[in-house]
DNA sequence: GTCTATAAATAGATAGAC
DNA sequence: GTCTATCTATTTATAGAC
């Protein structure tokens, strides 16, 4: 259980400061104080701060799969498991309003930085992206992949302004909305026409 | 026409910088540099980094302010005007594939910052909030504030999608699927009942 | 594996000459 | 108003003791 080594640690408390506070501002003293070792044990475990980086994504990119498989297991038809991603907004709305969407920001400041991992934080998008689509395919719907990427995007909108606007009942707001428009999917699709 | 101070240039420098690279990642010297003077003079003209921050949201600001009132008189119709908002996406696609949406990408990092200057830079998103509510109020539309703040996320879902994956056809896609739903909300707006 | 001490580079900021 | 020189703090990174 807690047979964590000092490495998984560094990792998570990286990945919770990257997220909170963003990669550039977070400094490998920020770390350190968080996990308390020194700044020196830590070089002893990541050698420079792009290290950390990738094992974070890499951490992320874990973890992601495994909540898509445990949606896929839980959902009884392709639009409830498409509701667990809608829901995951609500599930994490307090943390949503105070630091946006992890993978959103994320890879919006690697995009900046012109940083070498943003290939492999764009992964965390095409996680999401494959497995939505696969539930769209599933439901009937041509142009699947469109409205996988529909759906991620309405879900990056709402994630940036609820942060902008510290606004938690607009996401509640906005997710009714887009299971109001998943309800009009699986109509239009159950019709053999168009 | 020419007749900018050094003050001007640099906040005009300050201003690409910041969207192109983000505001914690440019230093002192690389907006100096491009401005092609001396640190020591730079502090002539701004003696913090937020201070910079300041006028850069300062001057964007009233560049939106101008670019709504713009937008106020070419549009003959309010529904020609949120159109004008819709096909900002458009017309800036190449910068917004590269560098994301200049006020989303803003807010969201001095967010994380936890920046003195987050309300202010908010005040870009409320500009546009305010501009779209008017618009939609005067198409008829009941709920116009969340007409306006769902129009504002989804464009905002689309800048960090096509800035994720640098796909313009993606803006293009999801205009078009936007100015569909402008189309419903005009004709709904337009019946008596509900 | 973990520590302290320290080097080297960079960033923000100031002083004073011109 | 603009420059060079300099200071201080922070950050990344290394060396070597335990």
């Amino acid at each position: 259980m807690s047979d964590k080594t000092t490495r998984d640690h560094i990792v998570e408390a990286a990945d919770w400061l990257f997220y909170q506070q963003g990669y550039a501002y977070t400094s490998f003293a920020d770390i350190a104080d968080a996990v308390q070792i020194s700044r020196g044990n830590f070089y002893y475990h990541f050698k420079t701060k792009d290290e950390i980086l990738d094992a974070v994504i890499a951490h992320r990119l874990a973890y992601t799969q495994t909540m898509l498989e445990q949606w896929e297991t839980a959902g009884d038809s392709p639009a409830e498991r498409i509701l667990s991603f809608i829901r995951m907004l609500i599930a994490n709305q307090a943390k949503i309003k105070m630091h946006g969407c992890p993978v959103g920001t994320l890879c919006t400041e690697l995009a900046k930085l012109e940083h070498a991992s943003q290939d492999e934080a764009n992964k965390l998008f095409t996680l999401f992206r494959n497995w939505l689509r696969r539930q769209f395919t599933a439901l009937g719907c041509k142009d699947a992949d469109k409205l996988a990427m529909h759906l991620l995007a309405r879900s990056q909108g709402i994630a940036t302004l609820a942060s902008a606007f510290r606004d938690e009942k607009f996401i509640q707001q906005e997710v009714r909305e887009m299971e109001t428009w998943l309800d009009a999917c699986i109509v239009s699709s159950a019709q053999p026409t168009r």
